[in-house]
RNA sequence: GGUCCGUUCGUCUAACGGUUAGGACGCCAGGUUUUCAUCCUGGUAAUAGGGGUUCGAUUCCCCUACGGACUACCA
């Protein structure tokens, strides 16, 4: 068999979204499960629509997700390079072959006449106004211009476009890995510009030229470009080139109603649909990112290759070598998916819950440097035990884990008036003399000890353990509280009981 | 409108002619727990509709409905 060489090829028109980027991973683990090769390649060939930051954002996200190419921007290659404007003037020879060869032509309409041409078809009642075998005959072209016409045109620099020559009453066959055979008759598709007045070639052109040139085996994109499919079968059969073969993978679908999912939506619905968060150059809008949100790259990759893919077995869990060993086109689901925030939020609870305590611990050490603390190893390793499983966001483990850092500000208000009465603060002072008594701190000693002296002073283990918890926590949450007393130790607990004597009603 | 693609619990999906239509998320209930989460157990809930083909259709075919993509000198 052929080698495998896959590419992930997107346009730097703004940042890659969760659609995008589970393209990228199929063709990724499509790449790794047959030992091949993946890459990017950037495709701006309209200068128009070109954003900074874009190229940049995409490959940092791919990054980020741990999605490496073999060949490509920044990386480079055996076909550098892998930006279409760069390879600019690779384009035009083949757009002049076609015409050579009588497989396109030369268009002279500008954008006015092509804009009536549309009208007068819609007028006349035609279903499909386009440029095609009904209509070239009516065009300015070399169709209908005589050679000497056509090449004194092309001598004044009169604006042009290269059109391919659309066949008639042919039927186009595309074979799609997923959706099987899908014929489509030649008559009905227009005739699509190749190259443009600016002398760049569009998509369709600098796509079949790079795939063809850079050896792809396999094309694996979007949905989207199905309808254009029977086109792009056309211009390999035109060059005479083997075509690769095609997979075109369903799309993702917003949570909520109808239509595929969009960059707007997360904003709407309260989650992100990009993978990092993404400024916007021109208006300074700001999108969300699952990075940014806390999510651990894992997690989300893990969530994504399970929208629209399955591995035929209950397993959910994949590290991202088990999604290589495990993954295959024919797995790959037809129908779009509508993209599920609480599966994703789901997904990182399991691998928050599931990372090493040293894990957790990096993690801590970023959200307390940047709020200027420090704590040494042993202690953060003792709290990222008793937090990671209580964390679904990376930033929840401070939300769980502030008291370990920080004595208590404020106490709920709540739990104030069910807990604190008039004798408690007598219990809490005796409870000091419990502690100050305690030679073994361990959570386990001190979970034994605690209730025996809750029993024989016979008071009421909701009452005190509640109590404690609010003087230690500020409020109703988190681990036991053994663990937390343990945690924090005997100075920091008592300090914590006098801190709460004297600013908690005295009665 | 036209072309093409699609349709199993609310959501992601399994079942490639024979299953009490399975799993996961969510939701609900119970249990564990000194709190809140976690966790455990159980429950809820689906083959879009109509015709065929077949001994037998979620599965194959047709029609309808619905959804989606595309319909630029954008990708």
């Amino acid at each position: 068999m052929k080698e495998v060489r896959v590419r992930f090829a997107p346009s730097p028109t703004g940042p890659l979204h969760i659609g995008g980027v589970r393209t990228a991973l199929y063709n990724y683990l499509f790449a790794r499960r047959h030992n091949g090769k993946f890459l990017l390649r950037i495709e701006d060939t309209d200068q128009t629509r070109f954003v900074p930051g874009a190229e940049e954002y995409i490959i940092e996200a791919l990054n980020w997700c741990g999605i490496h190419y073999d060949e490509g921007v920044g990386k480079e290659g055996p076909h550098t390079p892998y930006r279409q404007s760069e390879r600019q003037e690779m384009y035009k020879q083949y757009a002049d072959k076609l015409i050579a060869d009588g497989k396109a032509y030369y268009a002279f309409d500008t954008p006015e006449e092509l804009e009536q041409m549309r009208e007068r078809l819609k007028a006349k009642g035609v279903a499909t106004p386009q440029y095609d075998v009904f209509t070239r005959g009516e065009m300015v072209n070399s169709l209908t211009l005589d050679a000497a016409q056509t090449q004194q045109r092309l001598d004044s620099n009169e604006p042009y476009v290269i059109r391919i020559l659309i066949p008639e009453n042919e039927q186009v066959q595309v074979n799609d890995l997923i959706r099987g055979e899908v014929l489509v008759e030649s008559s009905r598709l227009d005739d699509k510009v190749l190259y443009k007045s600016d002398g760049m070639p569009t998509y369709h052109l600098a796509n079949i030229v790079d795939d063809h040139l850079m050896e792809i085996s396999h094309v694996i994109r979007g949905e989207e470009w199905l309808p254009s499919a029977p086109l792009h079968v056309l211009l390999y059969k035109y060059f005479g080139w083997e075509p690769p073969l095609f997979a075109h993978l369903p799309l993702l679908l917003k949570p909520d109603g109808n239509g595929k999912l969009s960059k707007r939506d997360g904003d709407r619905l309260g989650f992100p649909v990009f993978p990092l968060r993404w400024t916007d150059p021109k208006t300074g809008e700001v999108s969300s990112g699952y990075r940014e949100s806390g999510y651990l790259p894992d997690a989300f990759v893990n969530m994504l290759a399970l929208l629209g893919w399955n591995p035929g077995t209950e397993q959910e869990i994949f590290s991202m070598d088990e999604l290589v060993e495990a993954f295959s086109l024919e797995r790959v689901g037809k129908s779009g998916s509508k993209f599920d925030p609480e599966k994703a939020k789901w997904f990182n609870h399991h691998y928050l819950s599931q990372l090493q305590d040293a894990e957790v611990v990096k993690l801590l050490n970023e959200i307390l440097s940047e709020k200027e603390l420090s704590f040494n190893k042993d202690y953060l390793m003792n709290v990222a035990g008793l937090v990671k499983e209580r964390a679904v966001l990376i930033p929840d483990l401070w939300a769980q884990s502030h008291f370990f850092f920080v004595a208590p500000q404020t106490y709920d208000e709540k739990v104030k008036q069910k807990f604190w009465k008039p004798e408690t603060p007598a219990m809490l002072q005796d409870l000091t003399t419990f502690f100050a008594l305690q030679t073994d701190f361990s959570t386990e000693n001190l979970d034994v000890s605690l209730k025996s002296y809750i029993q024989a002073k016979g008071l009421g283990m909701g009452q005190v353990m509640n109590t404690l918890r609010l003087v230690l926590v500020g409020g109703s949450f988190g681990p036991g509280v053994a663990a937390i007393a343990s945690t924090l130790g005997m100075k920091e607990v008592t300090e914590r009981i006098e801190k709460a004597l004297r600013e908690l009603p005295n009665f």
